[in-house]
DNA sequence: CGGATCGTTGATCAACTTCAACGGTCGTGG
DNA sequence: CCACGACCGTTGAAGTTGATCAACGATCCG
């Protein structure tokens, strides 16, 4: 069986090295539980009232998850590019439907494992058990760190911040992802935006 | 050694086992390596520049973790209450100082683990390096949560939103907690809650 | 070439904040 | 045990921030 190329193999092995020690025949283990899919732009890997059967790990490309309202805005909740996991946590965790959409914004390469695959692993060996913990616990102090900036920061101050730390991310984002994903209209952002081109000058 | 009171003891090891199956070695191990803490009401568990050394298992009483801006206006990330767990995660996972504030909101009682004692555990036992995986997940899933609400909902429908699930817990809050976990003034929670009793008569 | 999608701009509007003043309650020291 | 101050919730008026709506231009893709 073939399901992974060489070179997203590679990229996961390394990729889980960073956080746990694995021997040539545990990393193949772990990566054999993968299946390596391509997703074309514009199309789901999650939606709403379907089960989140897996968790995405980007090897290329990037995706934007969001929520619809009942008046139809769309609010998004997390990005993932390369070297990132992403999925309806709420959904995977507990396998009832999802409320959210993952979409993929570029053409792009992932290797996603299913539940019952990675509860597999989880039992199989202590070492990927740790390996979900850590990355599990990194998510946690992601979003409490995000809740903090939405909570305190003004809409332009929040702009700033995300510019400061995730500009490489904003060049691949279209401009109403970014908006929504800092919580204000893609107007406003516009308006932001072209403030600071006239200070400056 | 008698760090634990047989309550406390007791009340942790019914906790983890809705998670793990442990024998009763198991859950001594688990249960050992806790300090029990009497905290005053106003007392910190957690302040900013500090590393937070620990996760806090709330066995009787209430705490408030917040942050403060450099304007001076504080903001609440979350609440617990009992058999609920608090820390600064940012800090306690990469062990760096902590931005924010925990405190208790009534006279209260805790069960502590430090960091290294923590690591220890779960080294020591697949289980429960699988029960801190599962609260690890179970937070994120909940961050998740919060942050969708925050961004989608209106103020008013946010609160609505709050008391209608945790109204328990809001009874225990001061108001302007619960404003500033919310995301608003004091002054307009105080203004959406008269709205609804006119509208009531 | 033509339609859909995306970002921009300006005018108006709503949601929420800020500020200030007041009354109640709680805890603390005398 | 009372009195005082600090803290908390409330109310109203005025001010800001950001949303909404509508119209337009640019670009991308088939």
């Amino acid at each position: 069986m073939h399901l992974i190329s060489m070179n997203s193999k590679k990229i996961l092995s390394q990729y889980i090295q960073n956080f746990v020690d694995l021997n040539e025949d545990e990393a193949n283990q772990f990566v054999s539980c993968f299946e390596e899919i391509k997703v074309k732009k514009r199309q789901f890997i999650v939606q709403p009232n379907f089960i989140a059967h897996h968790v995405h790990f980007v090897v290329k490309g990037a995706f934007r998850s969001y929520v619809v309202t009942d008046e139809g805005n769309d609010h998004t909740t997390s990005f993932a590019i390369e070297n990132w996991w992403i999925t309806d946590y709420n959904s995977f965790i507990y396998q009832q439907p999802a409320t959210s959409f993952v979409i993929a914004l570029e053409d792009s390469v992932i290797l996603r494992v299913h539940y019952e695959k990675q509860k597999e692993l989880k039992q199989a060996n202590h070492k990927f058990e740790t390996f979900f913990r850590i990355i599990a616990e990194r998510g946690l102090a992601f979003f409490q760190r995000r809740i903090t900036n939405n909570i305190t920061l003004s809409a332009e101050r929040r702009y700033d911040q995300f510019m400061s730390k995730y500009s490489h991310i904003a060049q691949r984002l279209p401009q109403y992802a970014l908006a929504s994903f800092l919580g204000m209209t893609p107007e406003f952002l516009s308006k932001i935006r072209n403030n600071k081109v006239q200070k400056k000058s």
